[in-house]
DNA sequence: TGTACATCAGTGAACGCGCGTTCACTGATGTAC
DNA sequence: TGTACATCAGTGAACGCGCGTTCACTGATGTAC
C-alpha cells in the first residue's frame, strides 16, 4: 500500500466540502469539476479516482451538510437530543430564519440553496434532499414530543415555514417583501412552539 | 413595411410561451435556444431578432405567467376581483396545493419550478419573480380584506405555505413526506381562511 | 388591377469557447528484504 | 538502518461535444406607382 487509506478518505472529504460550498453558491450546472478540484487543492484528472461522475459528487455534497454544518448548526442552536424542549425548537427556528443564515451563501442549508436544482437531478440527489428534510422534521418533532398527537404536524408546519420562507427570501431581490415574509414565518413559528398542546398552529 | 407589426408580436409571444414551458420543466441552463426556437416553430438564428440574449428571454418567460396561465388559474379558482371573499382564497389555496398543479410540469407556477434558478439569475429575472409573488400576496390580501389589520399577515402566511410546501413537494422524490407536507400546509391555510378576524393564524 | 421594389423576419452555416470525461504518465509513499 | 520496488493518488494534455452568439443570405410581404 503506497498510501494509507485515510489519505484517500481525507482527500475525498476535501473534495466533497469544496463541492458543497460551490454548489450552494452557484448551483449544479455552473460549478465545474475544475473549480471543485482547484478549491480542494487538486487538479482536474484526479476527480474520477474518487467519484463516478459529477452527479455522484452532487448527491454526496447535499447529504454531507447533515453531518457537517448541520451538526454545528444544531449545536449552536443549543439543541441537546437528550433534553427535548420547545425552546430548542424556537432557537432552531430563529437561527434558521436569521439574517446570518440568509447571508451565509457558503454555509447555508442546501434545502434553501438548491430546491429547483435538486428537483431536476437524479433520484440519488433527491433522496439526499429528502434525508435533510427528514432530519429537520425529526429534530423538531423530537423537541415537541410533549404535544401528544400533534408533534408531527407542528414539526411539519415549522419545517415548511422555515424552508419556504428562506427559499423565497433568497430568491427575491433584496426587497421589503423578503423581509416581511421571514418575519411572518417567524411569528407563525413562535406561535407553534409557544403553544402548549393545542392545535398544530395554536 | 414588409410585415405587419402584429406578425412580429405574435412570433415573439410564441417564443416566450415555448420558453416558459421549457424553462419550467428543465430550468434555465438545460434549455437551449435551439430547443425554444424549434418548439416555437422557428430556427436558431431568428432568436436575436427578438431578444437581446437568453437571460432576457428568461425574465420575460417568468413574468409572462402572471398574465397568461396565472389569469386562467385565478379564473378557474373562481376569483372575482370585484367580490373579495375568504372562500375565494380557500379555493385558490386548494387549487395551488392540488395534485393537478403539482403534476402539471408545463403549466405549473414558476415560483415552484424555478426558485434556486432564479436566485442566481440577474436582477431583471428576480424582479419578475418578485412580481409574481407580489401578485399572489396581493390577491390573497384582497380576498381577506375583511380581516382588519391582519389581512396582510394572513396573506403572507398563505403565500409562504402554498409556495413553500409545493417547492418542497416538487423537490422531494415521490415520498410520503411530500404528501404530508402538502396536507399540513392545506390544513394551516384552511385555518387561516376560515378564521374571522383573530390572529394571522388561528 | 397588376407589377417592381424595398424591407426585414427568418434561415442555417460557422465560430469560439467551455466543460465533462479519458488516458498515458509521474512521483510520493509504505513495504519487503 | 538502508535501499529497491510495487502501488496507486494525482497530473495535465487531449478529445469531443454542445451551446450561445454572429452573420451573410433569402424570400415572403406590404406598398408605391
Amino acid at each position: 500500500m503506497p498510501y494509507r487509506p485515510e489519505h484517500k478518505h481525507a482527500t475525498r472529504a476535501r473534495i466533497v466540502e469544496a463541492a458543497r460550498i460551490l454548489f450552494n453558491r452557484h448551483g449544479f450546472e455552473r460549478v465545474t469539476i475544475d473549480a471543485v478540484m482547484e478549491a480542494a487543492g487538486l487538479t482536474r484528472g484526479g476527480f474520477y479516482n474518487h467519484f463516478r461522475n459529477k452527479e455522484a459528487l452532487y448527491s454526496e455534497a447535499v447529504s454531507s451538510f447533515l453531518m457537517g454544518r448541520g451538526a454545528i448548526w444544531r449545536a449552536e442552536a443549543g439543541v441537546d437530543p437528550r433534553h427535548p424542549a420547545a425552546e430548542m425548537a424556537t432557537q432552531m427556528v430563529k437561527s434558521y430564519l436569521s439574517d446570518e443564515h440568509l447571508g451565509d451563501l457558503d454555509g447555508q442549508c442546501p434545502m434553501i440553496a438548491l430546491p429547483s436544482d435538486v428537483a431536476r437531478a437524479n433520484p440519488a440527489v433527491r433522496d439526499s434532499y429528502l434525508h435533510l428534510l427528514d432530519g429537520m422534521v425529526g429534530l423538531f418533532e423530537h423537541c415537541l414530543a410533549d404535544r401528544q398527537g400533534e408533534a408531527r404536524k407542528q414539526a411539519l408546519s415549522l419545517a415548511v415555514s422555515c424552508v419556504g420562507a428562506m427559499v423565497l427570501a433568497r430568491t427575491l431581490p433584496d426587497s421589503a417583501l423578503a423581509k416581511e415574509i421571514r418575519e411572518v414565518a417567524l411569528e407563525n413559528a413562535m406561535r407553534v412552539t409557544a403553544a402548549g398542546g393545542q392545535g398544530p398552529i395554536g
